[in-house]
Formats: C-alpha cells, sequence, structure tokens
DNA sequence: CGTGTGTTTGACATACCTCAAAGTCTGTGG
DNA sequence: CCACAGACTTTGAGGTATGTCAAACACACG
C-alpha cells in the first residue's frame, strides 16, 4: 500500500495537520499520548529516558513512518518524539484508529508491517550498540540514516546527503559520549571515509563506510519504506 | 484474551507440537522461515548475529509468547531462536497465520499487542545496553526475567527462581564479556543483593536489586504476560 | 555584545576487555 | 571404575577503548 492510499484512508479519522520547528517535542516523557502520528516530511527522533536522566534514542524516523503507537493497558513511560527538522505529521486520536483498524483490513496489515519493520530495525540497533566498537556504530547508524534519507543503498563517491543531527544525538544513539563520537568523526575524516559536518553528510568512500558498517545486505530494506 | 482462548483458536490451524532440548535451535539464522510458535512451556532466546560471529540475545521469550514472526518480503536473516532449557511450541506455518487473521479480530488485536509489547521490551533492553553501568545492566536482564518467570514484580528476600540461563548468555544479552558478568555477579553476591548459581537466583535483597536495576515501574507491565 | 548551543582538542581516569590458566562438573568410552 | 573431553565458571595480570574533566572556539540569536 502506498502513502497516498493511506492518507486517503486517514481522511475518514479526525485527523490534524501539524508541523514543529527542530528540537519541539511531539509529545513529550511523561504526557499522556492519545495520539498516532504519521510523518508527512522531516525528521522526528524516538528517545528512551532512564530514570537517572540518560537517554537512549531508539529510532530516528523520516516521511512515511508512523509513530506514537502503544499497546493497549502498557504505560510506556519515558519515551519521547522529537522533531530534528522542520517536521509536518498528520496526528490522530488513537481511539479512532482503532476503530477503523477493524473496518479496514489493509491498513491493518500496513500497520503489522510497520510494527515489524520497526522491531527489525530497533534490533539491529541493539545488535550494534551491543556487540561492536565505536567506529562501526556511528558508520552503521549513519548508513542507516543515509539509506532512510536517499530510500537507496548505494551511492556514488562525494555524495552529499542532509542529516540534521548533532554530535551529541548520534552519541546518545550510539550509547557513545558526545566527545568520543567527535573524535571517531575526525577519524573518519581523516581516514578519508567521510565528513559529516553542520548537518550534512559527505560520503567520500561509500564502500569503505559499508565495510566498517558491517552491513548485512537484509537490514537495508526494512530502511526504506515503499 | 487469555492463552487458554488463543490455543483454541490455533487448532483452526496446522499446528504442530514441538519439542527441543536446552542448546536447540528452533530456528537458525539462515533458515528460511515458515512457522510461527507459540511457547506453551520453557524458555526460548531470540538473538541477532552480525557479519562478524558476534551475538546479540534481543529477547527472553517464556510461556505465552509469540516469535518468529516477520514483516512481510523483509528478509531478517541473522537471527535465530534457541531452546533454554527443555521447551515445547505450538508452531504453524505462516501462510495459514495471515488467513485467520482476517477473520478472527480478537486474534489479530492479540498478535499486534504482543508485538508492541516485544517492541517496548527491546527498547527498554537498548536503553540499559546503550546507557547503563555493567552491573546495572546485569541487575535490570536479571529482573525482567524474574518478572517473566513468576509473573509479579515484588519478591521476598531469599527467593529462589529457576533461571536457565548461562553467564555467557547473560554477556550476550547485555553487550558484555562472560567473564566481566562473571565478576559483577560475584560482587553482587559479595554485596548480599543475589546469588545466581546453576540456574538458580536467590534474590538476597530484592530491593536493593530494584534500585541497582533502576527499574522504572512501568516496564514491568511488559513483562508480564496476562 | 553577551549568552547558549554545538564542536574541537588535550590530558587523564577507569570500566571493561583480553589473555592465560586452573577449577568444577557432566557425560562418555575404555 | 578410571581417564578424558567438553562446557561452564572462577581468578589474576595487564591492556585499551571509551569516559571524564577542562578549556577554547565557532556560530546563531537576541
Amino acid at each position: 500500500m502506498k502513502t497516498e492510499d493511506e492518507l486517503r484512508d486517514l481522511q475518514m479519522l479526525q485527523y490534524r495537520i501539524r508541523s514543529y520547528g527542530p528540537g519541539k517535542m511531539v509529545y513529550g516523557a511523561h504526557d499522556p499520548h492519545a495520539f498516532v502520528y504519521n510523518i508527512i516530511s522531516g525528521w522526528v527522533a524516538i528517545s528512551h529516558d532512564l530514570l537517572d536522566g540518560q537517554r537512549q534514542i531508539s529510532q530516528f524516523l523520516t516521511k512515511g513512518a508512523i509513530f506514537g503507537l502503544r499497546p493497549e493497558g502498557l504505560v510506556s513511560n519515558g519515551k519521547s518524539a522529537m522533531a530534528l527538522d522542520e517536521v509536518t505529521v498528520c496526528a490522530m486520536p488513537a481511539a479512532n484508529l482503532s476503530v477503523l483498524l477493524n473496518s479496514h483490513p489493509q491498513l491493518n496489515r500496513r500497520l503489522v508491517w510497520m510494527m515489524g519493520r520497526e522491531s527489525l530495525i530497533t534490533e539491529n540497533r541493539l545488535a550494534f550498540v551491543g556487540q561492536t566498537s565505536a567506529l562501526t556504530r556511528i558508520a552503521n547508524l549513519l548508513m542507516e540514516l543515509t539509506v532512510m534519507a536517499t530510500r537507496k543503498l548505494a551511492h556514488m563517491a562525494d555524495s552529499k546527503i542532509r542529516l540534521p543531527l548533532t554530535q551529541s544525538q548520534i552519541a546518545d544513539a550510539t550509547g557513545l559520549t558526545a566527545i568520543h563520537v567527535n573524535r571517531m568523526l575526525r577519524k573518519l575524516r581523516e581516514d578519508r571515509v567521510l565528513d559529516f559536518h553542520d548537518g550534512i553528510l559527505t560520503l567520500m568512500n561509500p564502500d569503505a563506510l559499508k565495510t566498517l558498517a558491517q552491513l548485512g545486505d537484509e537490514i537495508a530494506d526494512a530502511w526504506v519504506i515503499d
């Protein structure tokens, strides 16, 4: 199912279009979140806050992604969604969605697919954060974001891609400190693999990056929303 | 929906009951997995293998959990499911399941709930692996498994719980080495917090453990399958 | 012109890993 | 019954990847 069809279905709901500037929260860690969101444009980061104030970014989302959904009866406290750049979303009351799901098997299947995709991506991130070096984690994350942004895996040398991230956000996603992320980005630049600067990623050597990122072919499929 | 009702529904499928001994693979990293499984008894570990042979355990599952499900069209290579003790599962062809889902909204909702629950748990693990110390990661994992096994959060001092895990498996789940897990377990024993020995966890000081594990109340709800 | 956020760099500290070796227990075959 | 191998655990010594602390720089914003 294409995004356009999906959006048409969503018009049967009391949806609202909302926009958020960079750094604005779509929902906060302790908000009762009664809405489900579909990204129309821009980047959103979903993060999970721990009791001592540490933050783990679990996902980066872009156009077509759905977020804010929760299992009924479970409170997922400590989760928040932040706009990374200028973001436009379609927000609808969660209650209305569950009604629609029963009558629209297509939409239901789409939703199940999205949730499964999300799981794959999160488990992939977990595996890298748990098992690999700082350099590999960063390389893998940048590959993920690149594929999400461009919706393709292969890139020519010196391609430039806009990724509206700070080094600090890369740190929160990879389980590193911003300072160490900075050191690793410097090393990647010195090794002529990539240059990440002011939200612009330059792929100096895409093949080297793919190797460093320990990229399996399969996961890249999940990064692309068709 | 209770497990009994669900099992009754599953009888409409060509399900098969299968058993696996400790260490046996329910499915391997490169198997085409055509089945979906529902655990009747025992523990199963789901893990994600990286290219260089590293392994990350992303979930531990017990009675009532569903696994083996994948988003249509996405190959999730490198994932495997291993029996930790004597495991009995109900296996059904994935194709049959999707037919049933359309006709049984109850089952469909249950499945969506399970997937959401799974996501919460994996994101929680990611946050701990990415952001916390070895001691906290281990404490948090042991709390998770304890709650899954007993289906309740509170425990009296010196309660004993059977958790059929090796230190090496704890290491694979927490992103540590088995050697370091051993050292941390020794420290927990010396600090009279817990003792983990031959698959038996003794909660010497449950409150101290809960604090160490940085346990939020909400996530515990997701650990219990009702 | 000051304040804040993000980046960059250096010196130093440490949590965790690696390597090495011995100990325990179980199962197996002679 | 003994010898052996294999999985898991335990401990020590030493190394290193990453974190911490400190300071300066750049840039945007009011």
